[in-house]
DNA sequence: CTGGGGAGGGGGCCC
DNA sequence: AGGGCCCCCTCCCCA
């Protein structure tokens, strides 16, 4: 089952029962799109792809994902052909490795008429990312360093996101709003949809760990821990490049950006580079670049 | 206006 | 289920 992921709207009219805040809403008349199951088709992978695509494909593993609905899945398999893999049913599978569809995954499944939601992949609006080359690149060993910024925009909302994988989460969203499973915090209004993800939430109003020099109080452990440093000086994250060193490993990666020759974050408008989305947006707000 | 550091927030993943 | 850690991102500030 895919797993849950943050909800972020704000439209909700919904009615926190906090009685079993604990307790998932069950909907009886829930969405029939996602009836039958949500599948997984494509199972998303943290680990870096092993095939370079400038972008996104429909078998993206990080950004296919569907609901099917059980009864349509014959229909499903006839649509995607009889190469279609055996698999696809209940566990899905990474059709690069063995199997890939003669025609776009969207393609076939558009064919079905299906409702919306049960169409994959939703539309991919690539904007920027000539250099997406969907091998993340390394960082301190295993870490990963973020892909170069593109927009995927999402068919039903067209909400834009900057990674196919994101995008992918997003549309999970939209299956589980139309079946009901959403847990509502009570101090603000936000959804979830799911009661791991509320309570992790809740802890940000809460703010249960406070520091015991300062009294600032923060929503998780390593929060604290990253603050106790500001009083205590230490940098345990020092820089390859240059005698520098940080008390946060975010912190050292950026600054590792600047070691960098390729800048990640181009504007629209010109060629200008930068090495940070936040450059990228005051650049584009100061009007440098005026329009046509 | 730009580049960069410091601090912090948020959700997701893994164990 | 909860904790630890991850990545991504933002905001603020200063040179």
């Amino acid at each position: 089952m895919p797993r849950s992921f943050l909800v972020k709207t704000h439209s909700s009219h919904r009615v926190p029962n906090y009685g079993r805040l604990e307790t998932q809403r069950e909907i009886d008349g829930a969405c029939s799109a996602c009836r039958g199951l949500v599948v997984p088709l494509l199972p998303q992978d943290r680990e870096a792809p092993s095939v370079p695509a400038d972008l996104p494909q429909p078998w993206d593993r990080s950004s296919a994902f569907a609901c099917i609905s059980l009864p349509l899945l014959p229909q499903l398999k006839e649509a995607l052909g009889a190469s279609g893999p055996d698999a696809l049913e209940v566990s899905g599978v990474d059709p690069r490795g063995s199997w890939a569809p003669s025609v776009p995954l969207k393609d076939s499944l558009n064919h079905l008429d299906l409702p919306p939601l049960l169409v994959l992949p939703t539309r991919w609006s690539p904007i920027l990312g000539p250099d997406q080359d969907g091998a993340p690149e390394k960082l301190l060993g295993a870490e990963r360093m973020p892909r170069t910024p593109g927009v995927f925009e999402c068919f039903h909302c067209h909400k834009p996101y900057h990674t196919p994988a994101g995008l992918a989460r997003h549309r999970q969203l939209h299956c589980h709003l139309q079946a009901g499973r959403v847990f509502t915090c009570r101090y603000c209004d936000k959804e979830y949809t799911s009661l791991g993800a509320l309570k992790m939430h809740i802890r940000t109003h809460t703010l249960p760990c406070a520091c015991t020099i300062c009294g600032k109080a923060f929503s998780r452990p390593w929060l604290l821990q990253g603050h106790v440093r500001t009083h205590t000086g230490e940098k345990p994250y020092a820089c390859s490049h240059c005698s520098r060193a940080f008390a946060d490993r975010s912190n050292l990666r950026a600054h590792l950006q600047t070691h960098s020759d390729t800048k990640r974050y181009q504007c629209r408008r010109c060629t200008k580079t930068f090495s940070r989305m936040s450059l990228l947006a005051r650049h584009e707000e100061s009007g440098c670049c005026p329009g046509p």
